[in-house]
DNA sequence: CAGCTATCGCAAGTCGACTTGCTTTCGAAA
DNA sequence: TTTCGAAAGCAAGTCGACTTGCGATAGCTG
């Protein structure tokens, strides 16, 4: 035997444990599917007790999707190539390549806000960080003259991202890449086709 | 006493139940919300055993998304104003002012397509005839000259549609009706702009 | 190192979605 | 009218999400 206490609980508290939760969430995820992924199986996947689980993320949901989330960070870039149409391309290129992925499918449909006021709030918060990473993209657009002044960068962004997440949460359609670089220069082309005096 | 029985359990079948419980499940829906409109509520209210319930809808959710989704179909109109942006706009707008009701978000929410194989079809099936109808304006449009040959009606009515969705499924932003008219603008004229000789 | 408290472990239980096996009855064809 | 299969009623039970109350302890503070 080891000197050491063979196995003791391995007691995981305050980010140590978060950390370990989210690890064996997304673990879980990744190799028996979304509905294998049960809180019970999470906890002890994690050697953590259910319990502490819902004292910490109140929801199943709540769960996955910060673990999802957390896990995704490392999924999008930020490209800067000096063009506006080749960085929406790049930024939403990557976006369409994970979506298409189980977890970034699962993502989405647990991203999704229902109620109103609780703490939901990760979620639109979750998005409003992603899209505004893009309409910063934009915004170097404008400052480079690529676009008029008056170009309404969220409302932009909204229009090439939309599609992206409808086609996964609504028709399931497949989703091919060839479809971003057609939606941007859509979206890009309407934008300059604007006249300044428009209201 | 009525020369009748007087309350013969009311057995409902067939269409007539069907008929009864969708109406029950709107119902519920409008007065007591999403979260109280539970199967064993419905079967209640319809009149009807919980079991059956199960049987014909296998799932809650496709209850709900049934009734919803026949409800819904007196709420979008199909215009023909002989131009595609009058008729692109009032579509869209009524279907965002549906949507910004508890029923149109409950429908969008309840709408999303979840797994890959099972009866899942119903929800597909359901966008694809909303898209399509719109897309039918869009091909109107383009017989009439006011769009070129090359546009893609699919592509464009994703364009102004998934930016609608995505406001109420991701951000939850309020959606104002006046972005409608901005969107239908932003994409017919990008649509406008594409050169013919476009791959 | 003693003390304190937020955090975690644990047991027991609620609730609603969903299933299963069996009986009853409607309703339409023979 | 008789008959017979599909559709509905009913009972009992599984399963997972979520709650509650209480006892145990980790781990920072003085």
């Amino acid at each position: 035997m080891t000197g050491k206490k063979e196995a003791p609980p391995l007691r995981r508290r305050g980010e140590r444990m978060r950390q370990a939760v989210l690890a064996a969430t997304v673990d879980l995820l990744a190799t028996e599917g979304l509905a294998a992924t049960t809180v019970a199986a999470v906890a002890r996947a994690a050697g953590v007790h259910e319990t502490s689980l819902y004292r910490r993320w109140k929801t199943r949901e709540n769960l996955v999707f910060d673990a999802l989330a957390t896990h995704s960070d490392h999924a999008l870039p930020t490209p800067d190539t000096g063009h506006v149409s080749t960085d929406l391309t790049a930024l939403f290129t990557a976006l369409a390549r994970y979506l298409a992925t189980p977890e970034g499918a699962a993502l989405l449909h647990l991203g999704t806000v229902r109620g109103e006021d609780d703490l939901e709030e990760g979620r639109r918060s979750y998005w409003s960080a992603r899209l505004g990473r893009a309409e910063a993209l934009v915004r170097r657009g404008v400052e480079r003259g690529e676009l008029t002044a008056d170009t309404d960068p969220h409302l932009l962004v909204e229009a090439v991202a939309g599609p992206l997440l409808a086609r996964v949460l609504l028709t399931g359609e497949p989703l091919e890449e060839a479809v971003v670089p057609r939606l941007v220069d859509l979206v890009l082309d309407g934008a300059r086709a604007r006249r300044p005096d428009q209201r």
